[in-house]
DNA sequence: AAGAGATACCTCGAACACGAGGTATGGGTC
DNA sequence: GACCCATACCTCGTGTTCGAGGTATCTCTT
């Protein structure tokens, strides 16, 4: 929805768009695309224009309805939990999070996430104890995790710091 | 199964570590933990040992078998390609690493991902042309995220270096 | 002129995950 | 003594997702 939103697309080049952001979201199968497309054209969520001709295959350019559009901003305004604390379902929301057009919610949603980040949390316990890269003197590994989640989480609470007073200006 | 390669643990204990890998790794719900467990069980990758009386329920305390044992360094040493590139389950891989006991397949893993994290990639594109954080003018949050990502990316393939020419000594 | 590969859509069965529901017991509180 | 909560396991229906397969056309190479 929030591809569509940025701009009408055909199924085919939807898929490429969500292959590309690799990595972080994995490739959604065309067994489970296009059915996913019939479920959301039949409730109304976006509109199909055959588009014959020009290329190999006629091409189904999707619209997002206003219906759509309605969705997608209760989604961006509202997100499950899950889009707050999962690393895939947090980089495709802040993606989008230009379309909920209210820098108030905006911030409301970049507040739930540093909530979020900066509770206390780690990755392994012994019983009630927080485990740290120091306690994995035989595993490097566990260290570079530690080593990589610190990074990227420092990065994000110090750029989530400072949208959140360039949102309240 | 890496869990279990740690230390034998009954299957609450097993849920409630999975969910600590908090924001990389979904929880794992009730109804999907105790069929897997079942399923491993049957395919002979687990036993599972009842130990009545201590705690509220019985235990059921699950130890990986030779053949689980087998199966986890099997899925280590040849990761599927998902395992590479989807944050998430990269993340689990590293996390048990380790068990792999061979510094040449460990090196062979990491340079795996190292060759993913350093092909040239974008997240988004205009036709063919890679779209960095400067043309988002309008756009803080897809700039935040490229910021994100680029330090995610810095910190782990400086580190993946590191790796690497300590595990070649 | 043939064939490979990319484009573009589709279907179906099997596997998988989830949530809602259930059972049962121990520990703590009021 | 009643009640709630945490522990610990389980099932089942529903919905999702995938992979394998299929169709058809256009373009580029050999």
């Amino acid at each position: 929805m929030g591809f569509l939103a940025d701009a009408p697309l055909h199924g085919y080049e939807l898929r490429r768009r969500v292959a590309a952001l690799t990595g972080h979201v994995r490739p959604i199968a065309d067994g489970t695309l296009y059915p996913t497309i019939k479920r959301m054209e039949r409730a109304g969520l976006l509109r199909r224009d055959v588009q014959a001709g020009q290329m190999a295959a006629p091409r189904h350019v999707l619209t997002l309805s206003p219906a759509g559009q309605a969705e997608l901003l209760r989604q961006l305004r509202a997100p499950d939990e899950l889009f707050i604390t999962d690393e895939n379902r947090w980089f495709t929301l802040l993606a989008f999070l230009r379309h909920l057009d209210d820098p108030a919610a905006q911030g409301a949603v970049l507040r739930r996430r540093l909530t979020f980040l900066t509770q206390p949390a780690s990755f392994f316990w012994d019983g009630d104890r927080p485990l740290r890269a120091n306690d994995f003197p035989d595993d490097p590994f566990r260290r570079g995790l530690f080593r990589i989640a610190t990074a990227t989480s420092r990065t994000e609470i110090a750029w989530l710091r400072e949208m959140l007073t360039s949102l309240a200006r």
